[in-house]
DNA sequence: TTAATTAGTAGACTATAGTCTATTATATTA
DNA sequence: TAATATAATAGACTATAGTCTACTAATTAA
């Protein structure tokens, strides 16, 4: 049944949460993961500390939570543009990737550390974040077997590892992937 | 001058941070990076919190400092057997590294993450232990290029980038290298 | 022998993530 | 209206990394 049923007790004020993520957002952006305490989100904010923690288990899953319709937005798949090669929608893609972290590296890298000691959070992290990259790029791979464009004896899962990996190792190192890496990684990909 | 100048004031005892290491490393692989605390290093050890934090800044440059004997070994070059093509030596790093990691990831992922809110830590865990495993395999790549086992069209720092970040990126992502990793790895950095 | 200097101990203190409890506010259902 | 359930607030509490200060121990240099 798709009953619309409405919980009993007081319901949520959707501006509570609207509210802490942005703010949250905003913090972040100005100075940092590590920088930016639960006490200062809720001075900023004006809200109780157990009003965050009814929502979110930890200040990563807020994070993640707050910076994610962002972000989610350059995870969309590339028009399937025809009049493009495999080799230049890939090329776009790590592009677009590229100046997304170019604004939010620092917190992109704290949840990712983040997730190395909370499980569940990395798992989270994995379905919102690594999946979706992940997805678009082996489309754009298949895509381009099924059109010859690379060669069929390749291992997709590989690539798609190598081409991740790739940027995730210099990003995690303190590098900030660039135009250069983007040309470097395709033309390995897509090497005769 | 190489004068051998004593200095003034009372000797550090050689066995006490031999004492604190082993005793972080032990509890480190029994419990993990997060479970053990520096209040358990003390109370295990005997020593006073102070005389860990005049020879280590964090608890992170301790444990790298713990492990760092351990994983340097790993990090040695290996023999340049001739009789080896450079394909066989890479495989046989790779395997080494991941035979390693099995037991250590939970340490080394912990240590990362570290390195993310801190980046004086990020630049010591890069020089211990990031760069001299770069450096192996940019050193085998380079062997390969010269002996013509790969194309020397192919960018060798993209390649090494490839090939470390094939793994951290799975790593990261809570998922343990194996050997069909390293030898889908080795196929698509030696394919013709 | 004394002064200076550094190692190590002991424990109070700070900052911060996260938990717990009590209280008040706002909704549904009987 | 009364009972019940959940949201949100307020603030005490816990655990832990790291700092600071006072003290004692071991060494060198004068």
């Amino acid at each position: 049944m798709a009953r619309e049923m409405k919980a009993a007790g007081r319901p949520r004020d959707p501006k509570t949460a609207e509210n802490i993520k942005s703010t949250t957002l905003r913090l972040m952006r100005e100075q940092g993961y590590a920088a930016v305490s639960i006490a200062s989100i809720i001075s900023e904010s004006g809200v109780a500390k157990q009003t965050i923690y009814n929502r979110w288990k930890t200040k990563a899953d807020l994070v993640l939570d707050a910076i994610f319709e962002e972000t989610e937005r350059y995870a969309s798949a590339p028009d399937h543009d025809f009049n493009k090669s495999c080799r230049e929608q890939l090329y776009q893609f790590l592009i677009e990737v590229f100046e997304h972290l170019e604004r939010d590296s620092r917190i992109i890298c704290a949840l990712i550390a983040s997730a190395q000691e909370d499980k569940l959070f990395q798992k989270s992290f994995r379905e919102r974040f690594v999946n979706p990259r992940e997805k678009i790029v082996e489309d754009i791979l298949r895509r381009a077997h099924s059109l010859g464009q690379i060669s069929t004896e390749r291992d997709i899962p590989t690539l798609v590892a190598f081409i991740h990996g790739a940027f995730w190792y210099p990003l995690l190192n303190g590098i900030q992937p660039d135009r250069k890496l983007a040309q470097n990684i395709v033309a390995e990909i897509f090497r005769h």
